[in-house]
RNA sequence: GGCGGAAUGGCAGAAUGGCUAUGCAGCGGAUUGCAAAUCCGUGGAUCUCGGUUCGACUCCGGGUUCCGCCU
């Protein structure tokens, strides 16, 4: 072991980017040539029964290279940021602990941002407050919470708009919960990761490139059964639209088809064109982001890259 | 071949004489416990040639293409 670093932070790399660029396939490569242990950062891949529309890495991959993180819960639950932090710091801490190191990989780029810079003390969501606030602006109103939040957290209230229900529900719920705002709150932040990172993003270059990928692989779901599985969850009875994993890209379009609001031929259009717009969001992410080293999924080198940039940092 | 109808942005689709809708897609951005979520912003069009008119997507004529019906 090296160890060029003062401070004897142990390593962890990261491997970001897009949907549909090929991180699984130089995730594992690198846990051939390295000492790696996968951690998935991937808001969807942690459903069970959701394989084929998530592109979850087959049995054989997960043989060849476990993913922590992957099938924690049931599609009837949910997630968290905070909790994804919590649990990534826990795994990572168990993969330095035996003298390997964390490869986080995956596409959800939130999860990434707090893992690096680290949360504030917020409390965890309310189900009654969300209902009791939701209601409220049913019969008022979404106009009314926010005037309702500039009046508790003008600076909030400057930052996220009337249209944002999802943002001013958490604003406000923040308040009704610790009787200070957000922004208030939001003056402390964790500590941050203790862990000397190799950032990476891998992403072709053409955007075009990226969308025939995008198309392609819909379509090899939909061949793979994507629609049976749909079915299959709907069968259970106990899922609907508002759940979070039957909001994911895919599903979504899936389960709207079967309810018969579209063709097949707009199931198609729609399901690349919502997979392709995740794809920007990510890319909004990735344009922005520090201390990234850049990979072009077509490069033949990217698997010598990574060894090396990442040992500059070990 | 004859008759009728239609041609508007990448797609769908309004506007019948004077402010060039709108939706989807695309593109850019935001992002602190739902984030594969949620939200914000945005370029781009009247098939072609001529005529009428102060002014034409709109009215008239020629051409081209498409659709339907008939022979």
């Amino acid at each position: 072991m090296s160890k060029s670093k003062p401070p004897g932070l142990p390593p962890a790399i990261f491997l970001m980017g897009p949907t549909a660029t090929g991180k699984t396939d130089l995730a594992i490569e690198l846990c051939q040539a390295l000492p790696c242990d996968i951690i998935s950062v991937d808001s969807a891949l942690i459903y069970k029964g959701m394989d084929i529309g998530t592109a979850k890495p087959t049995a054989s991959e997960q043989a060849q290279a476990p993913h922590r993180l992957i099938d924690i819960l049931d599609p009837t639950q949910s997630y968290s940021v905070a909790e994804f932090r919590r649990d990534a710091l826990q795994a990572m801490s168990e993969i330095s602990a035996q003298g390997r190191i964390p490869l986080l990989v995956g596409g959800t780029m939130m999860y990434y941002k707090a893992l690096v810079d680290g949360l504030s003390p917020l409390p965890p969501s309310d189900k009654a407050i969300r209902a009791q606030l939701e209601s409220q602006a049913a019969e008022q109103g979404w106009q009314v919470l926010h005037n309702e939040l500039a009046r508790i957290d003008p600076v909030a209230a400057e930052r996220i708009h009337p249209n944002d229900p999802q943002r001013l529900i958490r604003a406000l719920e923040v308040y009704h919960l610790t009787n200070q705002s957000m922004t208030e709150l939001q003056k402390t932040k964790s500590d941050p990761i203790p862990y000397s990172l190799s950032q990476f993003s891998i992403v072709p270059q053409d955007r075009a490139v990226l969308h025939s990928r995008i198309a392609q692989r819909f379509e090899t779901m939909l061949e793979q059964g994507f629609q049976t599985e749909v079915e299959q969850l709907r069968a259970r009875g106990d899922l609907h639209l508002d759940l979070p994993s039957m909001r994911c890209v895919g599903y979504r379009q899936m389960w709207l088809y079967l309810d018969g609001q579209f063709e097949h031929k707009e199931l198609l259009e729609k399901g690349i064109a919502a997979t392709r717009q995740l794809a920007k969001r990510q890319l909004t992410w990735l344009r922005g982001w520090e201390k990234i080293h850049t990979l072009d999924t077509f490069a033949k080198d990217n698997l010598t890259n990574v060894i090396k940039l990442s040992k500059l940092q070990l």
